[in-house]
This record gives structure tokens, C-alpha cells and sequence, in this order.
DNA sequence: GATAATGGAAGGTCAAAGAAAGTCAATAAC
DNA sequence: GTTATTGACTTTCTTTGACCTTCCATTATC
């Protein structure tokens, strides 16, 4: 008996196939076809549809509320993978930060008004008050939020 | 699932369009038109039509009340001015901010591109496990940040 | 004729119900 | 002992309805 999260994940790897490699379903729906928990649809997306696995999941509550579930572009973006995956990890400084910004910008990845943007939220500046080991660990998320925002958006 | 509150705001937009960004309508009315609760128009009008999104909304009760919306047309960098010393402040909900990039957006101060870092920037998630006050304060310094960025990249 | 009540025609407010998705801890299966 | 599954509870967003306020025109009162 194949696992039920097995099912799920062939299933909307089928979806995505067929698609531009962005997809959007509804939660419940999904749940009822499968006839499980709508929770199991969380499980499914955070261990199998992982950015680490290069997928990126954004949803709505509420009425007409949705999952989207983008595939992320892994080859064209093998340096921002790299970072996603393993440069920037849990925390990083704001140096190392602008280091990568930098490299960004002089491969062409970014503009020279995203990477003054970039820049502007790592600042440490923004996240005063807070003990250092913290305003690494939020300018890592940072990094790698606009960073998704970047591999996201052009689909 | 098309939301009916998507739907108005369309419509509304289309009209916007037409016309020279200033627009007069019949709250009644338009909920005939879509079948619809006459508050329903309000709470997309509160919504959609908000002052960080840059519209302002004038009305009048009684036999002859109508709704007005207008788009508001502010130069660009008295609106940056703006927000850096009056609207944004000590702290700012992640909606807001979404608002205001929607806005920025729409006006043409920032790309598609840098409105998706900006806003992936100011996500509630890369400010997990902190109090919900402290993460509005590092939305705020976030926002204001770009804000000098982007100001201080044209002169 | 001037003023005061009145009724209908708008729009406004707010809380409750409904419609989704998220979280997390307990249990089950392997 | 790790991975799956479930269910109770939470949060967010939308839709509706009951009740409130304002404005205008008409009628009643002095």
C-alpha cells in the first residue's frame, strides 16, 4: 500500500507537469479527492514541496482563499540555489550579506536599484536593539526571502 | 474561485480607467448590480480602495448620496517624503506595507521587480518568533530603509 | 410665512457567520 | 525511532444582515 504522501506528491507533480511549472489548488478540495486530514496537505507540501527541493509554496485564507505551489528554475539559477541552499543558512552578517549582493550585481542578476534595495534592508541598522546572533538570523531570512522573491517572479 | 470582492474592485478600476481618476457611483446600485450586500461595497472600498493604496473616498448620505473615489495624484517624491516622515513611523502592519508597494507600484516609482523584493522584505515570516510589536518596528525601519535607498539612488 | 415634525432615501458601522488555510501535539504505522 | 496521519484549535479573509446616521423634501403647526 503505497503511502498516502507518496499519492499526493506523484499528484501534484503530475499538475505541475502539465502546468508552466506553477500551479495553484485548493486545500480542502485536495484533501476531500484523497479523503484525508487537510492537514496531510501541509505535511505533503513542507517535506516534499520544500525550498531546499526547489519549490515554493505562497496561500490565501478566507474566502477564495488557495496553495499556490511554484517549481523553481534550479538549473538557470544554480548560484541561487547555492545560496538558498547553503551559502546564507540560519544567520549571516551584514557583510557577507553585501558581499553576495555585490556578486549578484556584477553577474548581472540584479539591477543596480535592486541591489541598493537589497542592501537597504540588511542594513543593521534596521534590526537595532536586538543581540547580534538575532540580526543575523533576520538578515538570513531576509536574504533568502528576496532571493525566492527574485527565482519566483518569473514564472 | 473568483472573489466577489475581486470582482467589484475590477469593475471599479475599469471605471477609473475611463475616466480622468476621479469616479461617482451609487453605493446601492452597484450591490444590485452584483447581487450583493450594500456593505459589501464598503468593505472593498475599505479594502481595496485605501489611502495607502492611494485612493481617498468622499460620500454623502440621504436622497441624492453618492460614493466618490478618487485616485490620488501626488508627485513622486513628495509621496516618498510623505510616507518617510509621516505615514510609515515607528511601526507599520505587513499589510500596510504591502499597500504602500502596491501603490508605489502603480505609480510607477518602482519596477514589478523591486516591488516583489520589497515586499518579500517586509513578509511577517522573516521576523518569525518575535512580538508582534517588535516585528511592526523592524517593518518600519525595513521600509524606511528602502525608502532612503531608492530616494537618496536618483539624485 | 417661518418653523417644526416626519418619512423616505441614501450611505455607515459593526458584529456574526462562513470559508478557507495554518499549527501543533498526539497517535499510528512502518 | 523516524515518518505519516489525524484532529482540535487558531488565524485570516470575505460576506451578510441588523441597526444607525444623515440628508432632503414634504407636510403639519404656529
Amino acid at each position: 500500500m503505497a503511502r498516502l504522501s507518496d499519492m499526493i506528491e506523484d499528484f501534484i507533480n503530475a499538475l505541475l507537469n502539465e502546468s508552466d511549472g506553477q500551479l495553484e489548488l485548493q486545500r480542502n478540495e485536495l484533501a476531500d479527492y484523497f479523503e484525508c486530514a487537510p492537514s496531510q496537505i501541509n505535511y505533503v507540501l513542507a517535506t516534499r514541496f520544500s525550498v531546499d527541493r526547489g519549490y515554493y509554496i505562497e496561500s490565501r485564507r478566507g474566502g477564495g482563499g488557495y496553495i499556490r505551489i511554484i517549481r523553481l528554475d534550479i538549473d538557470d539559477d544554480d548560484y541561487m540555489m547555492y545560496l538558498l541552499r547553503e551559502r546564507i543558512g540560519n544567520r549571516i552578517s551584514q557583510q557577507a550579506a553585501e558581499d553576495i549582493i555585490y556578486h549578484m550585481l556584477n553577474k548581472g542578476i540584479i539591477t543596480r536599484r535592486e541591489s541598493i534595495i537589497m542592501k537597504s534592508a540588511i542594513q543593521d541598522k534596521v534590526v537595532t536593539a536586538l543581540p547580534s546572533n538575532i540580526k543575523d538570523s533576520i538578515r538570513a531570512n531576509l536574504m533568502k526571502s528576496m532571493l525566492m522573491g527574485i527565482l519566483t517572479m518569473r514564472s
